[in-house]
DNA sequence: ACCGGAGCCTGTTAGC
DNA sequence: TGCTAACAGGCTCCGG
């Protein structure tokens, strides 16, 4: 499940090979693939277009392009990028393909068919409705405290809302919360300032975490190069039901929220 | 304001 | 052993 670190490892593995690349032809065998516009209007506006930059908007990978224009690109569940050689063998799962000017291909592989790209004048008609990045100096104290005013949602659904913050996904979520000591199925108009600064911290440290690891292989992620990240090995509580806490030694619980399957410690969360 | 459920997908796994 | 049904999971949309 690519999240902010995955998504992050990503793009960092593509800018070397993307920038300063042009599209020279556009394939496609899955039309649902691309968001908006249509696939006529995709194709013919995208060839001959140039990457100028490559960056990140919570989990959205924001291609720039030298005219102002932008195609992102959401990888979902089972989304993943690569830049390869034209004779290299196209996985069935491979549903987008752009043929750049230096011969190799920009290809898109997507198990799960979830994944989005989109062409856009102004990215803000596809990530305005995110939230802050929780990895910015500009993601506070503060700002975390001030956009939980007013508020009485379940912790672990707020974490994965985007809008409330951008980035965080199952994995993290699970994650951040542990360190945090909080119980997923915390009241956010509970929080004491001391709850609310200690959630900003696990929520930094364990992205940070997840970028140095270069992700988490958990399910299908793997990397650009098709290694895998190595933070699957260093996770306190996600997918480790019935395993013991690495603080406590009480078994991990799993239980259902928001439709979302969630992993804490009773004796370390309250 | 917040929550729950359906829908989008398909490979894997649990259950009969 | 072989089949089917349930499940996972990010996000959007809909209804309560």
């Amino acid at each position: 499940m690519p999240e902010l670190p995955e998504v992050e490892t990503v793009v960092r593995a593509l800018r070397q090979p993307l920038v300063g690349r042009t599209f020279t032809e556009v394939r496609t065998y899955w039309p649902r693939r691309i968001g908006r516009p249509g696939l006529p209007e995709f194709k013919r506006w995208l060839h001959g277009q140039t990457v100028s930059a490559i960056g990140r908007r919570g989990k959205y990978i924001l291609i720039h392009l030298a005219d102002g224009d932008t195609l992102i690109v959401h990888l979902r569940m089972s989304g993943h990028l690569a830049v390869t050689p034209p004779d290299a063998e196209r996985d069935k799962h491979t549903h987008t393909i752009l043929r750049l000017d230096d011969g190799r291909e920009l290809r898109f592989r997507d198990q799960r068919k979830f994944g989005r790209m989109y062409l856009v004048a102004d990215p803000e008609e596809i990530v305005g409705k995110l939230g802050p990045e929780p990895l910015l100096a500009s993601f506070t104290v503060d700002l975390l405290t001030e956009r939980l005013q007013g508020r009485k949602r379940t912790l672990k659904p707020l974490l994965l809302d985007q809008s409330f913050v951008a980035g965080i996904g199952n994995i993290y979520a699970d994650e951040a919360l542990f360190y945090a000591g909080l119980h997923p199925e915390r009241k956010s108009d509970t929080l004491t300032p001391a709850d609310i600064h200690r959630l900003h911290a696990a929520i930094r440290k364990v992205l940070a975490l997840g970028i140095a690891r270069e992700g988490a292989s958990i399910d299908l992620y793997t990397k650009p190069d098709g290694s895998k990240g190595e933070m699957q090995n260093a996770v306190a509580v996600f997918r480790r039901t019935g395993q013991s806490c690495y603080t406590c030694g009480q078994p991990i619980q799993r239980i259902v929220l928001g439709g979302r399957s969630t992993h804490f410690c009773a004796r370390c969360q309250h």
